[in-house]
DNA sequence: CAAATATATGACAATATTTTCATATATAAC
DNA sequence: GTTATATATGAAAATATTGTCATATATTTG
């Protein structure tokens, strides 16, 4: 194995994990789980207007990254933010002097 | 301007840039011109074996976000890593547990 | 000016992501 | 068990991104 190889796999796993937060409701679900701790389905879709379906693959998305961690509790699905580290690539993008 | 308005444009804006660099090849020319302060388009497709057109539409890509710098010598376009802060964020994604 | 070189451009195809919708599953309440 | 509620799932449509190719533009060299 080359060291190209090494980094190009570095750099594909980075890639996938930014493009996973790359996106206004995700980066939304993030925020609102850094201030409160843990929110369900219902209560985050209503928090960012956004639908339930949709929500779900979101949340399931970043689930499966290893952002987001879970529980059931009943009815209700409780996820929480488990790689609090993703929030300092908000703050990172914010001090940049980036163009839209 | 309600708040939520404000910091809806404010998580487009993230994530519009943060979409930019998660791109391999994108993460690699960040990568690259970190190290090398300032590069020509035929440096850098050999540096990271991609082809010159494809090679280009990334490097406008990020100029055009205001990621990288240009300025053309002669025949040579030579880039550079304007905003440096977004090396963090690689930085930062390497910090993390996430999964591929 | 013709030829060679470096880079950009634009259209299009290929592929990936996002959204929607209908429905499935699981649990709780009656 | 039936009904109601919360969430997940999967297919398909809508949209966006990525990659390819042919060619344009600009500059240098002969």
């Amino acid at each position: 194995m080359t060291t190209t190889e090494i980094s190009e796999e570095r750099l594909n796993k980075a890639a996938y994990i930014l493009k996973a937060v790359a996106h206004p409701v995700r980066l939304a679900i993030l925020e609102l789980l850094n201030v409160n701790e843990k929110m369900g389905v219902l209560e985050i879709c209503n928090a960012l207007k956004c639908e339930q379906s949709l929500m779900s693959h979101h949340l399931i998305n970043l689930k499966l990254k290893g952002i987001l961690g879970s529980t059931k509790e009943g009815l209700n699905v409780y996820y929480w933010l488990k790689e609090k580290e993703v929030i300092k690539l908000i703050k990172c993008i914010e001090n940049c002097n980036c163009n839209m």
